[in-house]
DNA sequence: CGCGTGCTTGATTGGTCTCAACCTTTGTGG
DNA sequence: CCACAAAGGTTGAGACCAATCAAGCACGCG
């Protein structure tokens, strides 16, 4: 019981079940299971048939597609409150991706069946998932443009600034790795890209954290 | 009057509006804009704020991404029956991509109030609009995966499989330019790549026509 | 302490782009 | 109907960016 009280409380704050009512949310709430997996587990892998969607409630996952040889391409990170697995799900089409677990999470997993049935019954409900979509989708086409058109430089530039700036400084939210994936770099080339910039005066590197010394230049940088 | 008539018709038959009752066809293409463009036009821009959505009835359309000097990073081609721009729209965004007619087109144009009612109004419309932004997803993963993990040789052969093969030849739908801007190639790396594929006898090509004589090596091709 | 993983650094290679010329097709107007 | 221009496509030579291969370093953890 309190598993479902549980439930209910997280689908409340997050995004895709916004402004919905109560009794629509207990209803999800009671079907949902909740998943809990450590770091660096597999939620899901390429391949498998997606029965239903998969919602982050806390932690974060990374997706990403398989290559040869342990290799991967890191699609996107996923923080709470965003589904993961819909676009496929409502396709019918087996998992295109991997999604692994960043850090220790919290997810629910919702059947098919029921959020088929409830985009039928509350249109705020499909609305919500149409935004959610919607927004995945451009997130790619925004990579789609960074893969296809910038180089090395300017992917790292562009990433930097469009992490939260705290007091003049970011946090690569990730492993040097994954992101190095994630902009279609190698580690080598990530890192003495980095190095780069911080020669020129631009940033400071401190692990994971990075100052960002010059927006202007980087800024340049990206439309050059 | 044959106007709204016309474009009831054109309703009836395409993929988004399947399944849906007369009523409701009849009451969308009472609003609907019927657009016609020339060869070439261009039917919206990178930056346009996006107030409704495009539907393709007839002829085909080309996105794309602008670039510095007249170069462009070719997204998808669009064929009747698929609809254009919805992504942004549900986002309230401006246009990211440019939208130009590959042939003389007849398209509709639809008020995002008109969608957003019909979505609450008709279950089953708001379920045929997630399948169309679930499928333009998962053509542009695809895309991604293409871009990142494949050689110039593996695009093309994979482009080439992809295409409709009929009494062993395939058609390559659109100018050599335009193909080698959707696989992430210059024109002359891919005219390059078709002829080495050609001199290993795999292919032969004919202008716009390709014909397929080792589908075999070509598959091989993308797996190695 | 020692092992493993992740990151960095260096040297080298190579695939693709760039630049430039030429060829081919298309379309247009005299 | 031909001449010409313009656009699209091919071909060649060369340069360059990023990948690869190979060590070495730094940190965290048992």
């Amino acid at each position: 019981m309190e598993k479902i009280k549980l439930a209910e409380d997280v689908l409340e704050h997050l995004s895709l079940f916004k402004g919905l009512d109560e009794s629509f949310r207990k209803d999800l709430a009671k079907t949902a299971k909740q998943i809990r997996v450590e770091k660096g587990e597999c939620i899901f892998a390429r391949g498998q048939q997606a029965l239903g969607l998969y919602v982050v409630v806390t932690g974060r996952v990374k997706l990403s597609i398989p290559a040869v040889a342990k290799k991967e391409k890191v699609i996107e990170f996923i923080g709470p409150g965003q589904a993961v697995g819909e676009a496929v799900m409502f396709m019918d089409q087996p998992y295109l991706i991997n999604a692994h677990a960043l850090e220790d999470c919290m997810l629910l997993w919702i059947d098919k069946n029921k959020i088929v049935h409830a985009i039928e019954t509350f249109p705020h409900f499909a609305l919500n998932v149409i935004s959610n979509l919607s927004s995945r989708f451009i997130t790619l086409l925004h990579d789609i443009e960074v893969v296809n058109l910038q180089s090395a430089h300017q992917r790292v530039a562009g990433y930097l600034l469009s992490l939260p700036l705290e007091l003049g400084t970011v946090k690569l939210g990730s492993s040097k790795g994954n992101i190095s994936s994630k902009l279609g770099l190698t580690p080598e080339t990530f890192s003495r890209t980095l190095q780069h910039l911080s020669q020129e005066g631009m940033i400071v590197v401190h692990a994971s954290k990075v100052d960002i010394l010059d927006v202007g230049r980087l800024t340049q940088l990206m439309e050059s």
